[in-house]
DNA sequence: AATAATGCCTATTAGTGAAATAGGGATAAT
DNA sequence: ATTATCCCTATTTCACTAATAGGCATTATT
């Protein structure tokens, strides 16, 4: 499993909404200001994120998103399998296993592949939106109230460090 | 991480390695057509693991590749890091600790990506080559002989099941 | 009713990387 | 010499990623 850049993005979106949640239906815009994200982009990926049914919209002016359980009930693993898909290493749990049926051979090492994705998995079931806000540096705190009108126009571009993109500490 | 076919082939060929390690230089070919891999392209990864100094190569005719450490001594770790990158979900490990101190906003987030890489890393670094083959089928018994003449050419092709490809289980 | 502010949806695109394939050069055994 | 092998660089094809664009539908406000 890999989390690319646009699941980095659903995430931190549904960490906004989290934050938010008690402000009824927050704009496109403002999640894309305060987390600095591509405004149109993140639109396709809160699209994808009310077909399954994580977050609800309304519709026309003072519209906006909210998250459609309770922060507490949406777990990370949620998120990321349905932006980035299956969280095993290398294909799928249930590929895995018929692998390591079928193919003798390699059943040792699919079954690694499986143990890596069980305890993937195990962290990212076990943590929610809510355990993600409480942990916060605030501790929890409210946020600051979004400024409605002055939300200037700055070039958001993907959050990379390039000395680090491959460097090490793997 | 995300293990791609690259990383599966790599890995292949060096269990298959594992297995003919007593054996002396094994040809490319044979490794190809055992394991039902793209020769050239096999050709090419095992360059990579040999300027890695995972294996070594002779040269010239009756030519081929051999570990260049014991089967205990190479970790899956290893391997996959270094055809397939870091084995964190999101960066590696040094930009994720960098952004838990600088970006507090999303630190609980990317600490749950470095307890992701530190899990798969545990499971990667502690299982060698030598497990692999000693907890396989016929629990370590010495593979059959190569038909050292009759490497009949037939295409591999990815190991794909295509219904599973996107599928469940995850 | 008209207008403005939103989300909805489809299409398009530029760039990147994955998975090969190709082919000649270097080296060693016979 | 000849043949068998590895060495190395280049090229190709395809799919995917990240993003942008633009018009339609819906709702609130006036």
């Amino acid at each position: 499993m890999k989390i690319s850049q646009k699941g980095l993005y659903a995430l931190q979106a549904m960490m906004m909404l989290t934050r938010r949640y008690t402000q009824g239906a927050i704009r496109i815009r403002d999640i894309a200001y305060e987390e600095n994200l591509p405004e149109k982009f993140l639109e396709l990926i809160l699209l994808e994120l009310k077909n399954a049914r994580m977050v609800e919209s309304v519709r026309g002016a003072k519209g906006g998103y909210r998250l459609r359980r309770a922060p507490s009930e949406i777990r990370l693993s949620e998120i990321i399998r349905l932006i980035d898909g299956p969280l095993a290493p290398f294909g799928d749990a249930d590929q895995l296993r018929l692998l390591i049926d079928r193919d003798a051979g390699h059943s040792a090492l699919y079954k690694v592949f499986l143990d890596v994705r069980d305890a993937a998995a195990k962290i990212l079931e076990n943590t929610t939106l809510a355990d993600l806000i409480s942990r916060g540096p605030a501790g929890g705190a409210k946020p600051k109230a979004i400024n409605r009108k002055a939300a200037k126009k700055k070039k958001p571009g993907p959050t990379v460090l390039p000395m680090l993109a491959r460097g090490e500490g793997q």
